[in-house]
DNA sequence: TCAACACTTTTTCTCGAGATTTTTTTGTTT
DNA sequence: AAACAAAAAAATCTCGAGAAAAAGTGTTGA
């Protein structure tokens, strides 16, 4: 039997094969611009507008926009149209700590069950990161972008001997949340901590067979995250919900000049 | 902050507000006919036919397959339209598993969060369940279906108090899985077992706040329905994947139509 | 008997136009 | 001015038809 994901749509790694049909490819790019920002959170997804941009029909846009909602990066409601899904400070802290739990026990099962090949393939993956890593420290700007898949490659990686589709499938919908929130606030504010002696570790934990000690790594790396974003002013991640009543908001708040 | 779940299109218990667009109203009926077996797994889902049947059109229905891919209903390859998702025994003992793994954690946390009212709803919530199982003793083929959706309710009821809206939609997801196997081996073989003291068991210790006891119960009760379905003759899960190639079978067989 | 090729049929995918619904604007009254 | 009502504008849904792709059929040749 193969090794099909959850998810059957397009594929999920970055590096897989290119969309077959145009939603696959409209869903793609909007994927990108949720995550990355250039479509911000909570804000609305016009379809005869969009159209235009990423160049196909209104019903295959909607098509893609449905699809979206799979990740939860769209949501949409009765009559009204599609929206940008927003985001709160809330809503990471329980992505994260849900994170922790299902990218744990996903550890766990990876590190019982894993071969050779699976060692191999997590220190290869960690070899790829680290360079990425080198050159991220030189160039940020340029390196970002490949420093993210091999980020991302790592992770899936270390879990890639872990049996259970289901628990794979829920790791990828949680870690793409959690890229978006680290994507906004890295562009806003960027608090370098040392995620290579984190890496490393994690790494040598895994492939030394300590799944206890891999699990508090991978813990606290994830957790690094959120305090990071806690850091942040409030007003990176909280505006993003009164996008929605502009036009109103305006109206009415004229206090006393 | 409002209380709303990750997905956002339709609402997700049975009792909820009616669809505002066909779309909607397509995917629940769509959802309910997969659920229940009446569209079996593995089957084709050919839009030009299924359109007339649901009496919507064609984009409409696109629309609303792409919605089941949300709960893994439906698959979708690239130019081969679209597939009621499969089913395995593999497939169940993941499922299984993993949402020992969910259910268990928002189970801990209601329970440590719930106040006066998660109590009373639990034992309200219990006794609408225990009124079904009676009717259900009785006349099962009728009451079956109002014993279906006060199960849901009860598991549900049971992990309300839990914070995080990421372990709901899980748990969500898990149990709609599960809900399909159990209804679908129950039209072969029905094994009944007590549930009902199960369930009894599973309210005592959730509103005595034994977090330990509540986990071990709800453990075993989600596993007694695997081995239920183990016992089943092989050929009601597995045959399934046979059905994507019935053409090329009937070729040579004498059903000419 | 089997494989390979061209042809036909079926199905999927895509688009733009009309019907509804929501939102904004405008006008009237208290 | 604020509140309500009606009209206008914008956006969402929905549908059917045409283009592209896949699956099926039949013929030919080893």
């Amino acid at each position: 039997m193969s090794e099909a994901a959850i998810r059957t749509t397009p594929n999920e790694s970055e590096t897989d094969h290119e969309p077959k049909t145009l939603v696959e490819a409209a869903y793609h790019q909007l994927r990108r611009d949720i995550i990355e920002g250039k479509l911000r959170p909570g804000e609305k997804l016009r379809v005869e507008h969009l159209k235009t941009h990423y160049d196909v029909g209104a019903g295959t846009l909607r098509e893609a926009l449905q699809l979206l909602m799979t990740d939860a990066l769209v949501v949409a409601q009765g009559q009204r149209g599609f929206n940008v899904a927003p985001i709160s400070l809330l809503d990471f802290e329980d992505i994260t700590r849900t994170r922790v739990l299902i990218e744990c026990e996903a550890l766990r099962q990876s590190i019982a069950r894993g071969g050779d090949e699976w060692e191999a393939a997590v220190l290869g993956s960690f070899h790829r990161l680290s360079r990425a890593e080198e050159r991220l420290a030189e160039d940020p700007v340029t390196s970002r972008g490949e420093w993210e898949i091999r980020n991302k490659s790592f992770h899936e990686t270390l879990i890639s001997a872990c049996p259970s589709r289901w628990i794979r499938h829920f790791q990828q919908l949680l870690y793409r949340q959690s890229e978006r929130y680290r994507r906004i606030s890295l562009y806003n504010s960027d608090i370098p901590r040392d995620v290579h002696a984190e890496h490393a570790k994690l790494c040598e934990a895994a492939v030394g067979r300590d799944p206890e000690r891999a699990c508090a790594v991978l813990t606290e790396h994830i957790i690094r995250t959120l305090d990071g974003i806690r850091k942040l002013p409030r007003d990176v991640i909280e505006p993003t919900v009164a996008v929605t009543r502009v036009g109103k908001a305006r109206a009415r708040t004229s206090e006393t000049k």
